[in-house]
DNA sequence: CGGACATAAAAAGTCAGACTTATACGTCAC
DNA sequence: GTGACGTATAAGTCTGACTTTTTATGTCCG
């Protein structure tokens, strides 16, 4: 899913991205680019390719005489996708999840906002269609049928808040909320209380109510947050 | 600024970045590697690096036998710092900007309520040195050096939130605070108004009143959406 | 002993050319 | 019309030689 054969320096950046992100190679360690390549048995061409992507996300600096060397975190493009995935995957997996979800909880309620005011007739529709979903799996351990209509539901929000920045944390949102059925221990059925919230906030969208649906979405949010107070506290 | 000698890939992107992101190259236009070397006077080593960058942004996709395909506007990679500079120096710079806005009036108050729970001593110190600054030079059209303390004092408050996400979008509010100044129509001097909330901020956080904080944020930012709408109906 | 300056080495950067591979498209047979 | 097949095309890969920049080293002179 993450690489599709994007050809050798692909391969490359699925090691070498998170080895980095993972602190396997701390910032200000110094790569060779040809040990690199040597090392992952692909042309310099290949590996020069693969460092400029990573520059790109200002993972690191390429420096003339010195080498490739890891950049601080702090200056890490945290909201590349790829990055994102990276360190999902790694070992800071629970912090990344902590800080995607206060993002989320900012950054939801006000497209939710958005929503109510911008919706077409079609998203009214086809939120509705995803909170019923969520209805009829939340019981007898669908979680995957569950989780497939929360995605598309938080998915639609976004997009029909008429913001292409919001609408772009659609990926994020569906990573976040995947993990915490997939990877975190989720025996039980979903919240009853999160179900019922999804169904209001469709309602209150379809009724043009803004301040209903960001108040709507700030429970859900709050709820997600709490939960990973549970999790991991 | 944007490119400092990051070598002749980079020159290439300084080119190539802006004429896609401005839609000289609409979604769907084929590029030839080859034909770009030839037109850019570089080798196709240094043009593939450049594509490749291009397509960790989403800006593009290469495909074999086809070519770089430019991919539609809402599959780029719209966080990327890069992407928002060369979107901010074109075309839809406006647009941009309003898209950016929100998102600010969505991250900030929630940043500012968490920075009022986790700010250092010296960081309240820093944000109340920010707030004098700005009324320091809020008369008498010291724009610039306005200009300089209302970005530390936004970034300050988005570093102190705590949360890396938050703390990474500081370079955006500064991109966004510039523009205003420089580059849209700015004679009069800023807002009493906006200035007066900014100490009133500075007091909230250092009184670890993060609901007050996040109020006072929230009329900051509201200010900010509605000079947008005085601007450019 | 110490600072200025020349020198050398190291690593990234650049280029050119040959070769490989995947794939869109056209052709031909059925 | 449909399916199999061949071919042309453009990206992908590799290699080796060369250039450029930056840093470390070492020497000479004060």
């Amino acid at each position: 899913m993450s690489t599709r054969g994007r050809g050798l320096h692909g391969h490359v950046l699925d090691t070498l991205g998170p080895a980095i992100t993972s602190g396997e190679y701390p910032p200000g360690s110094v790569l060779r680019t040809d040990e690199l390549a040597q090392h992952f048995e692909v042309s310099r061409s290949v590996m020069r390719e693969a460092v400029r992507v990573l520059e790109s996300m200002h993972l690191v600096e390429s420096r003339r005489r010195v080498g490739v060397t890891v950049r601080p975190k702090a200056e890490w493009n945290v909201y590349d996708p790829q990055v994102i995935r990276w360190r999902l995957a790694g070992a800071d997996r629970p912090h990344q999840l902590r800080s995607l979800t206060v993002l989320r909880s900012a950054v939801e309620p006000v497209a939710a906002g958005l929503a109510a005011q911008h919706a077409t007739a079609e998203q009214c529709a086809e939120l509705t269609r995803c909170a019923l979903g969520m209805v009829a799996n939340s019981r007898g351990h669908r979680l995957e049928d569950y989780l497939f209509h929360d995605v598309s539901f938080h998915r639609v929000i976004l997009n029909a808040s008429g913001n292409e920045m919001f609408a772009r944390l659609g990926d994020v949102v569906a990573e976040v909320l995947s993990g915490r059925t997939r990877h975190e221990v989720m025996f039980e059925d979903p919240d009853p209380a999160a179900v019922t919230l999804h169904v209001r906030l469709a309602e209150a969208v379809r009724a043009r109510d803004a301040v209903r649906a960001e108040e709507l979405t700030r429970e859900i949010t709050a709820g997600a947050l709490q939960e990973l107070d549970i999790l991991a506290p």
